[in-house]
DNA sequence: ATGGTAGACGATCTA
């Protein structure tokens, strides 16, 4: 069962090219985050041809998360329990072929100490709080997001260039770190280490030509969920296409 | 160069 996170940057934007890698690499579950729109403009239908169950989340313009999956999705939690009321569509759980997932986009926070940056903060105890909650159900479950926090200087190719910036803060790390503390695996460490692999490339600057990338985009594991956990990557491919996201798919698969 | 590029949306905001 392969499971997938890719932080798209506009579904509709980029719907040509992530149908075509969905066609290509037919994987059972993809977690969205930054469909940057409302469901009803949505492309369903779209999705749906290419052999996908769909559960969304979205708002006007910003943030948006969504589901999915080759298997029916149950159960969804739209919002990040208990808040989930929040106006900004950052979180969806739901559980598909036995296995429970959610899609977090958490905060970019902008610049360290800005209002942003403390609402990211919040987020983050909040994210805290609820996987803590669900690890009681002893359930393989992964959490697939956009987390906009570079764990360690190995997740960046110019660590002196972000040291105490935004995405790379001590408190951001610490924040990520007692979320890995409950009991959460970051899957991709599992079979990689040393610097790399990169998710993330700024548009700008010449980021991707020059590979001055972060790793940012996580899919933590319940330890149920490291029981079946058969390998990860990261599909760099999609960043060097024409119309491409910032971001690249992360994968990991279960037995 | 407090720059650079991309997306939504329709002037800026977010990243």
């Amino acid at each position: 069962m392969k499971i997938v996170t890719w932080n798209v940057n506009s579904i509709r934007a980029r719907l040509e090219n992530i149908a075509d890698w969905l066609r290509t690499h037919h994987p059972d579950v993809v977690l969205l985050q930054e469909t940057k729109c409302q469901n009803h403009d949505f492309p369903l239908e779209a999705i749906e041809d290419c052999g996908y169950n769909v559960a969304v989340h979205g708002q006007k313009s910003y943030n948006g998360v969504a589901i999915l999956s080759k298997y029916r999705i149950e159960d969804v939690i739209n919002g990040l329990p208990p808040f989930t009321d929040d106006d900004q569509a950052r979180y969806i759980e739901g559980v598909t072929n036995g296995v429970r997932v959610a899609s977090v986009y958490v905060p970019n926070g902008n610049t360290v100490g800005s209002e942003k940056y403390h609402y990211k903060l919040k987020f983050l105890d909040h994210l805290h709080d609820h996987l803590k909650a669900t690890l009681l159900y002893e359930e393989a479950f992964i959490i697939g997001g956009d987390y906009n926090i570079a764990p360690t200087d190995d997740d960046v190719n110019d660590p002196a260039g972000w040291h105490e910036k935004i995405l790379c803060s001590t408190p951001e790390r610490k924040s990520l770190r007692a979320i890995l503390n409950l009991g959460y695996s970051d899957a991709i460490r599992i079979h990689h280490q040393g610097k790399g692999p990169y998710t993330w490339w700024d548009y700008r600057s010449g980021s991707w030509q020059k590979d001055d990338g972060l790793r940012i985009d996580l899919l933590l594991l319940s330890p149920q969920a490291v029981d079946r956990l058969a390998g990860s990557g990261v599909d760099r491919d999609p960043r060097g296409l024409e119309k491409a996201s910032d971001h690249a798919p992360t994968w990991c698969t279960l037995l």
